[in-house]
DNA sequence: GGAGACGTTGAATCAATGA
DNA sequence: ATCATTGATTCAACGTCTC
């Protein structure tokens, strides 16, 4: 681009600021309202769409109680192809109303994240990362019957791939105590005094996302000031973080009760002086090493034999990590307990696997694992 | 499915079973390879394709002709609309190989997976999960200018929502020390002794897998002695970890020198030589023990007195096996429902017995019942 | 007042079998 | 195919209540 292109630019994206209002909640529908904002005007879009879960029946918990799913009409989709449709129109709209410099967020799940990726790549705009939101705290599989869906995906996106994108570096590395941020994150759901209740004391918004998720992302992708735009913007967790930060904040809502809600939320957010105040860190903790990636890298092998150090008792290592004596299997600490006759024990110490002439700790695998794992921030 | 349909279905897996070679590799081309084999002859799809056009070299047009890394927007949906053909090609060989009972894993990053899942569920694939890998010691970003890529998505599915598919749930809940293993997995990358060097000492493949992540799959996905198909073999990691786990392997793979080195190593694996610990036992496997067994055999006499835990409620055992309450006549389950209140119960875990001083659950009696049955058929 | 028991809840595509 | 029956299944964070 050159200086005078550069300029003319300039002089429109103010032009168009000139007519923007924010710090406003519009109501209707976003793509509408989109298309009656000012062209090329906003800086940053963050995006909650409906996911399109297809549940089936009702799910209860192993206590029987029943599991409050979202079952709401702006869920229902007849098909792909209709949510296809969907994702189209509305990142259409995002488009034209985003600065050719702004960047887009969108989270889904992998029921809808798929649909939402490729159509984003198809219409041209550039992926900058994927960023993983790993819940500390998700609902469990309740019937055993797959992997604990604990993460949400966001993707990341430029207009183009030769955009001048704002991406704060330096104030994610310092969040992340030195060392950059990484694409997986690590964050609780929303929940507790945070949560928004009704009048009846439950939840007011099915998928309220947590205020800390917003922070990070305005924080990377924004300057103070800049304009944010939520076209699903729910109870106005975007809008609360923006406004703490500092930003400013432009949601669209069809629901009127979702909307006096979120104003009532934004009214209540406090500026602050120092960001930094408000980041969840990541966790630092020692990483737990379960018994069970030590065979999984492979520093024993199923079928291995554990003995403790005097060599009176003996167990088998099994591929999932329980190990077996000849009465109990369980896990290191519970066989090591068993066959002692003792009510508890540190099978990490206990158990000793033959190393050369000696026998030594299966706690030296552990920090085999650890030594590798403590290349990381988590 | 009517047992009719399941023991024609069963010879026909069988016949298609008896023509399938395994624990081989093929060269070539991966669609013609899956198409020559028998259709619905393989228990597990692990595959993991050429992430991308943008990366340069990995994908060719139909006419050898190189697709060109322009950054001019039509291009670019031209080479999009390229990779989703070649990954919709190999889906579908993909799918006619699987068992209609099987399951598909493939690993991308955000450059191909969203098109990956995209095409899986517009092709009937069913999600089970999406899983993160987050690697443990990503490479950084050396310019500082996005987040540090550090993981990588794995999409699992079925061939259709009402599948039965396998999910060792236990396996890798005791994998995992006890609780249930979730959707966001951290290993480190494939480094060290375990990534295949060539004579120049330089990394043989650019891509290699670390075994912990197939050893992770496998054991979630495959019994012993199952087959998994790898249509992008490489260097043959899944070939290796399938026969740690005493699975069989069926590789594809274009490039000569990548099948002499996924020979070698996997000639150098060791089997598991007893196969007991390479199984996790589940109640779901266990035999179904009807509650009146438990009277015919004299674990409890006909009139015997059943209570909760709390000592609340009480039932009288009838020598039909059926218990009665003041109120109710039914099975454990039944009563145990009607006298909670509660839409369900399980019936072994609910009521309980005096023995000596202290209440003890029916189950127990079941797994007297189930021990007698093993002594018996063993 | 504090510790501990107990209850509640969160974007969820959540069973298998035999009549 | 439909329906009834059996019986398998939960983790981390909060909030409330009891002792």
């Amino acid at each position: 681009m050159t200086r005078k292109t550069k300029a003319a630019a300039k002089a429109a994206s103010d032009a168009a600021a000139a007519d923007l209002r924010t710090n406003v909640i519009y109501g209707g529908d976003c793509v509408q309202v989109m298309n009656s904002l000012p062209e090329k005007s906003v800086d940053v879009i963050f995006a909650d769409p409906p996911y399109n879960l297809q549940l089936g029946g009702d799910l209860t918990r192993p206590d029987n109680s029943r599991v409050d799913g979202v079952d709401d009409a702006w869920d229902k989709f007849d098909s792909f192809a209709e949510y296809d449709r969907f994702t189209r129109d509305w990142l259409a709209a995002a488009r034209r109303v985003l600065k050719d410099n702004g960047t887009l967020w969108v989270i889904g799940s992998y029921h809808n994240i798929f649909r939402v990726g490729a159509a984003l790549q198809d219409m041209g705009f550039w992926v900058l990362n994927d960023i993983v939101w790993n819940k500390t705290n998700p609902m469990p599989n309740f019937r055993g019957t797959r992997f604990t869906n604990a993460h949400e995906t966001m993707i990341w996106c430029s207009k183009s791939p030769d955009a001048k994108y704002t991406f704060n570096y330096e104030a994610m590395k310092s969040l992340n105590e030195g060392t950059q941020m990484r694409s997986d994150w690590s964050l609780p759901l929303c929940t507790g005094g945070e949560r928004l209740k009704g009048d009846d004391g439950q939840k007011l918004h099915p998928t309220q996302k947590p205020e800390s998720l917003l922070y990070r992302v305005l924080l990377s992708s924004t300057n103070p000031g800049d304009v944010v735009l939520d076209p699903f913007f729910g109870t106005g967790t975007t809008g609360a973080a923006a406004k703490r930060l500092g930003r400013q904040y432009i949601g669209i809502e069809q629901d009127p009760a979702y909307i006096a809600a979120a104003q009532r939320r934004i009214a209540a957010v406090e500026e602050v002086k120092d960001p930094s105040v408000l980041l969840t860190p990541s966790k630092r903790s020692e990483p737990r090493v379960p018994f069970g990636t030590v065979v999984e890298r492979g520093l024993l092998q199923p079928g291995a034999v554990l003995t403790d150090a005097s060599g009176r008792f003996s167990a088998k290592v099994r591929a999932d990590g329980t190990i077996m004596s000849a009465e109990v299997r369980g896990s290191i600490h519970q066989v090591g307990a068993a066959v002692q006759g003792a009510p508890a024990c540190n099978g990490w110490t206990f158990w000793h696997i033959q190393h050369g002439d000696t026998l030594v700790p299966i706690d030296m695998l552990r920090q085999k694992v650890r030594a590798e794992v403590n290349h990381t921030v988590q």
